[in-house]
RNA sequence: CGCGGGGUAGAGCAGUUGGUAGCUCGUCGGGCUCAUAACCCGGAGGUCGCAGGUUCAAGUCCUGUCCCCGCAACCA
């Protein structure tokens, strides 16, 4: 290894192991491994932090729901998750649990010295809540006006609660975002600004209402709220607040924390403040990646539509897909993952270019030179092209990295590899064996490929690491080291002996690949024809459904609100009567699409304005979490439905 | 309605400070046989959402407009 160029550090998120890790988990964590390694082998000293945020009472409910205790439940979920990691190889340096000790103590000495400082003061916490639910729900939470979880209504209540001065570093917070690149992507940047512009509110940050959490110091009554306890978690790992700092003073502040776009608030915002308050140096950038989604929408584990990275890894190997993650998707931007697009990417770039290219190097120098790698002899304009574009890779990657472009990284080194594949087209070493005149030539051709292939195999190893080692030890290049400065060098080999293995990356068999993983994913979701138990809301009575009135309504007119983006107001006319009726189904229908169904209404309800417009009423509709469809009926409009 | 992002070849995307419109896949044609039916070369295909404006010059800057998509205080 090279001389050190000081520290890196670098964190994902913290996990909320509610449930299994999905393919979008995945990707974040496969960019900062790649990063890790791509700067460990460029010479720092790198701390690579990844965890579980495990507190909360989301926790809490699912935990009762099984009848386990809350640590019980979580201790499985992230004994699965470092499975995960242990099976992709996945080089974090630290792991940490928010419920562990070390953690949980320096949390809570954080929370002194923010409230020795002044930042913390105790106050009311005003909130829609759920009596049955025991929670606060926020107005934008709410479904349909209702408790997102139960359905039932929510009430106006107040609590006592802790809250962090956050309003306090407003202007220092606008200052850090416009005036520094503190927070990467651009366009992110603008939605904080924007956001933090309409005025930032304290913010609340203990919990009484649950007690899942970690204890209040000060009041033995409330738990530490979600961000105070999670965020801290960069630098608890670090033994910040300990006995023993060191690790803390070398490595803080972080170079880089990788964040999901939808938590992009809470590193920008919150976390640098809390940071402000503890008069501690911020961290040098937020990156805010994008999602992936799936065709159709969002991924989401209700929808049941996840996508297991386990069953990928199983079948097509864990360097096929970080390569895939990496390679097809632009950091900061959406991305659409289908099964086709990942295995066309494996098929083309891996089997096609980058196998190919190692199988036929070493069966030629196999069968023209015996096996071992030949001197290269002579040198034309061909070999200096390939000699420039392979020594100035190196380069080009680190200038991508830099920029956490790792899609450009590995589409700088795919440039190399196409230009060997060409170098063997235009020199056709196959004519050249034939004349033994030629045998220099033939040498150097042998020589060179061999070389880029060793370039290739430094380039890549951040990426793909197990790829790497195969392809060395097929060109005769195990008794080395991978050295990142090696890749700006030519002609370093010679007797190696190269022998030629089985293929690097076999190639598929797209649509019959297609076809299994359809019945994989598939099999995931539906669970045989079993009869499963829907998850229901609590029973009600007879007499509560009988409170109901529902009837058949006919849609005569369909307007989009002119005020709401996803609010529809029907003219509905049930029986004698005609009645106005806003619905959110903008987003699913269009307003002629709607007129002249039939539907069911539920008509007593009491009337309520959406964005200063009249609703009587409410139309029911099928609801899959993601579409709603429309509920229809050939009965007479007016009729009651029972 | 508020804030933000985007509309570029059949599909998916790149396009830095304005200067001949690019990449991958697909498609059509050709070459090669070392190799994992892989590899290499060439062609076709775009009035850069629409309408104005600034400029010698606009995908790029300005104005207006249409359409998609995010965010709106716990989804990687």
């Amino acid at each position: 290894m090279t001389e050190k160029k000081g520290t890196y550090y670098i964190s994902t998120p913290i996990y909320y192991p509610s449930s299994n890790l999905h393919i979008g988990h995945t990707y974040c964590t496969v960019m900062a491994d790649a990063m890790a390694r791509f700067k460990r082998l460029s010479g720092y000293d790198v701390m690579f932090l990844t965890g579980t945020d495990e507190h909360g009472q989301k926790i809490q409910t699912i935990a009762e729901e099984k009848g386990v205790t809350p640590q019980a439940y979580v201790d499985g979920v992230v004994a699965g998750i470092k499975d995960l990691w242990a099976t992709m190889e996945i080089s974090y340096d630290d792991f940490i649990r928010t419920t562990e000790d070390r953690h949980v103590e320096r949390v809570q000495a954080i929370f002194n010295k923010m409230y020795e400082k002044g930042d913390i003061y105790k106050g009311e916490y005003e909130g829609l809540y759920c009596t049955p639910c025991e929670s606060f729900w926020t107005e934008s939470q709410l479904v349909d006006g209702c408790c997102p979880d139960c359905g039932r209504p929510v009430q106006p209540a107040k609590e006592e609660a802790y809250f962090f001065k956050l309003s306090n570093y407003q202007d220092k917070l606008i200052d850090l975002l416009e005036n520094t690149n503190f927070l990467e992507p651009e366009s992110r940047r603008n939605e904080m600004l924007g956001f933090i512009r309409q005025g930032l509110e304290d913010l609340c940050i203990s919990r009484s209402t649950f007690d899942w959490g970690i204890q209040v110091p000060i009041d033995e009554k409330h738990v530490i709220y979600v961000w105070l306890d999670a965020l801290s978690n960069y630098i608890t790992a670090l033994g910040y607040a300990s006995e023993d700092p060191s690790k803390f003073e070398h490595y803080w502040p972080a170079n880089v924390h990788l964040v999901g776009k939808e938590i992009v608030r809470f590193h920008s915002i919150i976390w640098p403040a809390m940071l402000m308050s503890l008069d501690l140096p911020l961290p040098k950038q937020v990156l805010g990646h994008g999602w992936l989604l799936l065709e159709g929408g969002k991924m989401s584990k209700s929808k049941g539509n996840v996508v297991d990275p386990v069953k990928l890894i199983e079948r097509y190997g864990i360097d096929a897909l970080k390569y895939f993650l990496l390679r097809e998707y632009t950091f900061g931007q959406d991305g659409i993952f289908t099964n086709e697009v990942m295995l066309k990417r494996m098929n083309y770039d891996l089997a096609n270019d980058l196998g190919n290219l190692v199988s036929r190097t070493a069966s030629m120098i196999e069968k023209y030179n015996g096996g071992f790698v030949p001197e290269a002899k002579t040198e034309d304009e061909i070999d200096q092209d390939l000699k420039a574009v392979a020594t100035g890779a190196a380069a080009k990657v680190e200038a991508q990295m830099d920029k956490f472009a790792f899609n450009m990284a590995l589409e700088e080194i795919w440039v190399l590899v196409r230009r060997a594949n060409k170098y063997i087209d235009e020199k056709m070493p196959w004519v050249l064996a034939k004349d033994e005149a030629k045998k220099d030539e033939l040498d150097t051709c042998m020589h060179n490929l061999a070389e880029a292939i060793r370039i290739i195999s430094i380039l890549i190893y951040p990426f793909m690491h197990t790829t790497s080692d195969k392809i060395r030890k097929q060109m005769g290049l195990w008794y080395a080291d991978v050295v990142w400065e090696d890749a700006f060098t030519f002609d370093m080999m010679q007797g190696e002996q190269v022998k030629k293995g089985e293929a690097i990356f076999p190639r598929l068999d797209i649509e019959k690949e297609l076809v299994a993983l359809e019945e994989m994913q598939n099999a995931g979701k539906e669970p045989a024809e079993e009869n499963i138990p829907l998850e229901l809301k609590a029973p009600i009575e007879f007499d509560d459904f009988d409170k109901i009135d529902l009837r058949v309504g006919l849609i005569e007119k369909a307007e989009k609100h002119p005020k709401a983006d996803k609010l529809l107001i029907f003219q509905v006319k049930m029986g004698t009567e005609r009645r106005q009726i806003v619905s959110g189904v903008a987003e699913h229908y269009k307003p002629e699409e709607m007129v002249g169904k039939k539907v069911i209404v539920v008509a007593n309800l009491k009337p309520r304005k959406l964005r200063g417009e009249e609703s009587k009423g409410m139309i029911l509709f099928a609801d899959n979490g993601e579409k709603l469809e429309i509920v229809t009926t050939d009965a007479p409009d007016g009729e009651s439905v029972s």
